[in-house]
DNA sequence: CTTCCATTTGGCACTCGGTGCCATATACCC
DNA sequence: GGGTATATGGCACCGAGTGCCAAATGGAAG
């Protein structure tokens, strides 16, 4: 709905009233359903955690972590082949426009937390401890970099990118 | 002397006309100062890079290049004794008020161009290929990592914490 | 159908960050 | 001292986001 507006307007462009006004609702109705402009870009992203809650519970026990991880992270960002331009056309907004960029930071932290606590369940230590925390920067960091990859390279998979990205990082990007 | 009233009042509830009051200046002046108020935690950051940059040429070229990153990174990092405390509370602010946190991924944005195009140069590759921002990236988070720890934890050295998560990083977090 | 109650809606006014415009003050040069 | 460039800051404006409250909506019960 809203997303035509971006698109043809650009973000910033783009006002809460014009959003408002396009859905046919007043301008306070949106705010009491997101809590930002922003998070109109973010759909039900919490909802998708749980998900991969659920994907990094059904790894198996003796699976390195970091291989486990990549498989996690690489299949919770696989969307359905005819998704695709619209998750193009969405992440495009989130790691291009800086408002976006730096809000996504704070929906960043939930992604971190749930392999955090996977990690830190293999490592049998704290999901505040260092390493769990690194792990999940790290992983973070790599996916966000193949996702901007991908966004530059329209000829890769995601996934494929995400693949190779969180390999490197498992093998501490040493060249052999 | 902004910081007083940040730690005083808060940074969100700091207003930026209490500001401007209080450094004797018009609401308009500061911002010809800074971009924005959350510019004003930021001090010289840009200059600062200039400095890494320096760092990452002086480094041998037969030095494997995470060690490179480790080294600089933690180099980068270290602070005169006496200013510890200060860098504590601009810390605790960048990473723990959520207007901040947000806004400060535009600033490691610069951060991270000065990792990947050194870790570029040594893999012969572009600055903007996958393997040189997935290190940007990655050495990135597990600084974020260390110093959120660092915050947490307030008997350790900063630059003990950055160099094992750094180093855990270039080990590809694996258990050996 | 009507009455009553709960929930949803959205108008209004306000705060605050940020910006463009323009008049004035300040500083520097001749 | 006069004249010019630059720094300052007041003013008005925009847009995001919020608290408050009145009106609309929609069931359930009579």
């Amino acid at each position: 709905m809203a997303f035509e507006l971006f698109d043809h307007e650009g973000f910033d462009a783009t006002t809460v009233d014009a959003i408002a006004k396009r859905a046919g609702i007043g301008r306070r109705t949106f705010f009491r359903y997101f809590d930002s402009k922003n998070d109109v870009v973010w759909g039900a992203f919490t909802e998708q955690l749980d998900h991969m809650r659920e994907q990094f519970a059904r790894r198996p026990a003796d699976e390195p972590l970091m291989e486990s991880v990549r498989a996690v992270v690489v299949e919770f960002n696989r969307v359905d082949p005819e998704e695709v331009p619209r998750h193009r056309r969405r992440m495009e907004l989130i790691l291009r426009v800086p408002a976006l960029q730096a809000h996504s930071t704070l929906r960043y932290g939930d992604w971190r937390a749930v392999v955090a606590e996977h990690a830190a369940g293999r490592l049998g230590e704290d999901p505040g401890a260092l390493r769990p925390q690194a792990i999940a920067y790290a992983a973070l960091g790599v996916s966000l970099a193949a996702y901007e990859h991908w966004l530059a390279e329209p000829g890769r998979q995601l996934c494929d990118v995400l693949d190779e990205a969180l390999s490197e990082l498992a093998r501490g990007f040493s060249l052999n």
